[in-house]
DNA sequence: GAGTGGTCTAGACCACTGA
DNA sequence: CAGTGGTCTAGACCACTCG
């Protein structure tokens, strides 16, 4: 009966916001000050209601679209689970190289080098960061089955992953976002990719072990967190002969 | 031998359909029957209540799928409208060249040819076709400000698109997916596109204005329609020197 | 103002999980 | 079994569009 919250009166443009909506924006806050935890289960919907004095229906809506911006998990009869890269059915969403036949392979990683050193004017501003930042530098090559498949020149924030060390690159087993999630507290939450084909330079082309020239498919990706902030550059050169970049258009 | 008589085989579990997925059920058979043709309003919300006899919620939560996976259209006041590929709100779900700076601009169409053919056996399988049954191929070139920019081989069920002729292509205003939606009332519903690099052959590199041999995006792409049946075999050769193609990832 | 979709509520009940 | 998310209902009211 009693509406909870109120917008501000005087502004003429008044921008109507739902209820449902200032739940989702308070829960995204807590999702973002990790409250709540990637894995963790978050209260439950009635909790939720108490908590913020509203029906259930209404924080169920507010869920509703978190889950599908991949942000929850609900899983019946056990609760809402936040999100993680930690997991098997996430990795698939941003794995999008197949092989011609057979099922999606976990690749085999081998770490080229991880160097601190000041970004270059065009990754500065693709990150957001002022020219000549630190940043970190990773390049390393997924092989399929011995062959090499891709090569990846990664640029991350210096600020935001202190202490990412070949080491800890190394040692670490599963997603790279997984570690990025578990050790850094950054979460990639979704990202825009510029794909192009372009002929091998001479060095791309040894550590992929193509000739010079041949063709490759360049995928530049821009990962992004909570607030569209961006937390990474990461540019791969994939060889297509025996694989191929999927999508889906719905 | 004639299969056992009125056992059902072995299925695990009679699978519970909620309420509002059989309603989901029925109008997506209204929109493949075209009992509610592109571009028209749908019932009301209360109308379709009524008429399936159940409440206004459940018939919203059919409808907020069907709005979910593009098929309807809601527009508050006015009511909910079937999709149609001859808007452009639609268009831009589906072109994914950009150019690198500026707006995606309507690129200049020139037809090369459209003929009937029989189908080789891979274009007949990807189309779920019997070898050898009749398709119309069209192949086209897609300027920009005067350059080639896309090469596209397009492969059609000649059975599905009886009078398809060069003349209509060529006459023809608007994107191409209106065309056969409202000539033929074939809707493309979603599609599948794999994405490799490979080397310009001496033709298209002429139709292209590119040397032989210089690297092109090659996006093979499967459209389909109601019950992810295939309806389109489309396999473009992108030139990406001033164009990249781009992908959301979330 | 009438008609549409959009929000919110309160309550009942169902399906699933795990102790 | 208790607790979770999932479904369904009925009704009230709000926001938007258009005549």
């Amino acid at each position: 009966m009693p509406p909870p919250v109120s917008t501000p009166p005087a502004a003429p443009e008044p921008a109507f916001s739902p209820l449902y909506q200032q739940i989702k924006a308070l829960m995204l806050s807590s999702l973002q000050r990790a409250e709540w935890g990637p894995g963790e289960a978050i209260p439950s919907e009635i909790e939720l209601a108490a908590r913020f004095k509203v029906s259930q229906g209404t924080v169920r809506k507010a869920i509703d679209e978190l889950a599908a911006e991949n942000l929850l998990v609900r899983r019946q009869g056990k609760g809402t689970f936040v999100a993680t890269h930690a997991e098997e059915r996430v990795q698939f969403r941003f794995l999008r190289l197949m092989p011609d036949d057979g099922e999606p392979t976990n690749m085999a990683r081998h770490l080229i080098d991880c160097k601190r050193q000041r970004a270059p004017v065009e990754i500065a501003r693709a990150l957001h960061l002022r020219a000549s930042d630190p940043v970190i530098r990773v390049r390393r090559v997924l092989s399929s089955k011995g062959t090499p498949i891709v090569l990846d020149d990664i640029w991350l924030p210096a600020q935001l992953f202190k202490g990412l060390t070949a080491q800890r690159l190394a040692a670490h087993r599963g997603p790279m976002y997984g570690l990025f999630e578990a050790e850094f507290g950054v979460r990639m939450i979704r990202a825009e990719e510029k794909i192009r084909a372009l002929s091998a330079d001479p060095a791309s082309a040894e550590l992929l072990a193509v000739a010079p020239g041949a063709p490759l498919l360049s995928v530049e990706r821009l990962s992004l967190t909570y607030g569209d902030k961006p937390v990474e550059l990461r540019r791969g050169l994939y060889t297509t002969g025996s694989h191929y970049y999927r999508n889906e258009l719905s």
